[in-house]
DNA sequence: TTAGGGTTAG
């Protein structure tokens, strides 16, 4: 009888590696999931063809549909248990993609264990496994948030006899160092690139660098790495590469240095529309509206007109503040000027009114787009769906959905993102697991975003079995696992009373490099202190003490 | 990545 299950049955996932190697905190029951209904479980034989389908990876049949939403979830956890659910079974099938098996050669090593990234490299030297780079992109991207196995696997790779790293791939390394704020290991690898091959570090290189830098608030360092581009890289500091830089500047926050490189480099680097507009967008985003107008007047006299993403930024402030009175003096300004909106402007001013609830006026800006001739695109579809979503209309959401490619609209992955964040919201899970599916079908693929309702809805409904479905959908569709999604499953695993798994995923979280917020570490030592788990309530502790010293930390992994 | 997305719960 399936009373209990272990969720190390589940086959390849990390945890499993983490029950058995580590026997971190593992008793008999740890992971018993007894809310799971196991009488539903043993007696449910029979699923829907579609989760079948979607566990099996077999093309869909033609009769799933949308309404049927019967079906409860804990019967895919019973079915799973007894499919004795293996690794192949949700395999994207993406024909696209590196045959599954070297891939998943690489991967074995690279989750063998918590190494530094010297000691992966060696364990590597027994992986026969030919490196391409499509499969080094690919092991990146899947290991986008734990840099020290794809450095270990990059260094590898590069030893490799007839291959070499491609620009992309370097800059792919770079991007993942920089995302894990390792800058000096990060530049390190700049300079190798210099070194390899003077044509390696382009714009591209430093553009990742320079956004790396300043999403960890160095802006200054952004800066300098932009002036000293050009005689350290060779890298032309020209109106392009100036633009990158506080385009990096401004969407990280600090209008301020943005302005300030604008008039340190007034002189010597001539702004086109696109300087402009990325300051206007910034003094906007940051409320200083004098100070856009200012700019803008400033645009005009440098001979550039206004266009469209002018206004459209002080339309999207204006839409923050509330302000729609002001909303409609840029409209009228706008088009005195003869610049029509379009459907960016469109979008935002009906996101803005369905968010303060004026509904029908968000929908009269719909039907006011369409007078206009201006034709929706897929992100304005997406917040149709939410704002629909959002006041309690389901259906009609999901009818916009179905509605959007006779519109000649394809669907994308922010589109899905918004209809399954929409259906877990509307408790219709099964739905939410069928669109997954879906993506698949319309080679549209998931990112992070895609499984965060879902995981979090797993977390609160503890559906054990289905938490692990999904993790391991993800690593098979290379998405990975970043802060935030450890620390929804740590919050939502805590509050669902599931301790031990949570103090899994923070484990693995830290010794990924990742450092989840200090109220996060509190909740789950909190927790832990009120089972009274003191063994782990001090391994967590030790845990979080030994990622307070990260520098140490990285210099040892480092080396 | 020149303008448009969202989910911190409590």
């Amino acid at each position: 009888m399936l009373t209990k299950f272990r969720i190390s049955k589940l086959g390849s996932y990390t945890l499993r590696r983490r029950i058995y190697e580590r026997r971190f905190l593992v008793t008999n029951n740890a992971f018993s999931d007894a809310e799971e209904s196991p009488v539903v479980a043993a007696e449910s034989p029979e699923l829907p063809s579609w989760i079948k389908d979607f566990l099996s990876n077999k093309p869909s049949s033609a009769n799933s549909s949308l309404d049927d939403e019967d079906f409860v979830i804990p019967s895919l956890a019973g079915w799973v248990e007894s499919q004795k659910f293996s690794r192949e079974g949700v395999s994207t099938g993406n024909v696209a993609k590196k045959p599954v098996e070297d891939i998943d050669k690489v991967c074995e090593f690279l989750n063998k264990k918590d190494a530094s990234h010297g000691d992966i490299v060696n364990e590597l030297i027994g992986c026969d496994v030919v490196v391409s780079e499509s499969l080094v992109l690919q092991v990146l991207r899947r290991f986008s948030n734990g840099w020290n196995q794809a450095y270990g696997f990059f260094v590898w790779a590069k030893s490799q006899t007839g291959y070499r790293h491609s620009s992309q791939a370097y800059n792919a390394m770079v991007d993942v160092l920089g995302k894990s704020r390792n800058f000096e290991l990060m530049w390190r690898l700049v300079d190798e690139m210099k070194c390899e091959s003077p044509e390696l570090v382009t714009l591209d290189t430093m553009s990742k660098v320079m956004r790396r830098l300043a999403k960890s608030g160095k802006y200054s360092e952004a800066v300098d790495a932009f002036l000293e581009m050009e005689k350290s890289y060779g890298v032309r500091t020209d109106t392009n590469a100036m633009n990158s830089l506080m385009d990096a500047l401004v969407k990280e926050n600090s209008i301020e240095h943005a302005h300030e490189v604008f008039l340190k480099l007034f002189d010597s680097i001539k702004p086109d529309a696109r300087t402009f507009n990325i300051l206007i967008h910034g003094f906007c985003k940051a409320r200083r509206f004098d100070d856009a107008r200012t700019m803008m007047d400033l645009m005009k006299v440098a001979e550039f007109a206004p266009d469209v993403v002018t206004y459209t930024s002080f339309v999207e402030a204006y839409c923050r503040e509330g302000d729609f009175r002001r909303v409609d003096e840029i409209l009228k300004e706008m088009r005195e000027n003869g610049r029509k909106p379009n459907v960016v402007t469109y979008t935002i001013v009906m996101h803005s009114l369905g968010k303060s609830r004026q509904v029908a006026e968000a929908l009269g800006v719909y039907e006011k787009m369409k007078e206009d001739g201006c034709v929706p695109d897929a992100k304005f579809y997406s917040s149709l769906i939410h704002i629909l979503s959002k006041t309690g209309r389901f259906k009609d959401a999901a009818e916009i959905f179905e509605d959007m490619t006779n519109q000649g609209v394809a669907r994308d992955v922010l589109v899905y993102n918004t209809m399954i964040s929409a259906a877990v919201h509307h408790s219709r899970d099964e739905m939410a697991l069928r669109l997954l599916k879906r993506m698949e079908e319309e080679s549209c693929s998931p990112n992070v975003e895609t499984y965060a309702p879902l995981l979090k809805m797993c977390c609160q409904k503890k559906k054990m079995k289905l938490l692990g479905v999904l993790l391991h959908h993800m690593v098979k569709n290379d998405v990975s696992i970043d802060v935030a999604t450890y620390i929804l499953l740590i919050r939502g695993l805590c509050m669902s009373g599931k301790v031990e798994e949570a103090c899994l995923f923070f484990e693995e979280a830290v010794h990924k490099g990742m450092v989840p917020r200090d109220s996060t570490c509190k909740l789950l030592v909190e927790e832990l202190e009120k089972k009274g788990m003191a063994e782990a309530k001090l391994k967590i502790q030790s845990l979080v003490q030994f990622k307070a010293m990260p520098k140490s930390q990285s210099q040892l992994r480092v080396s």
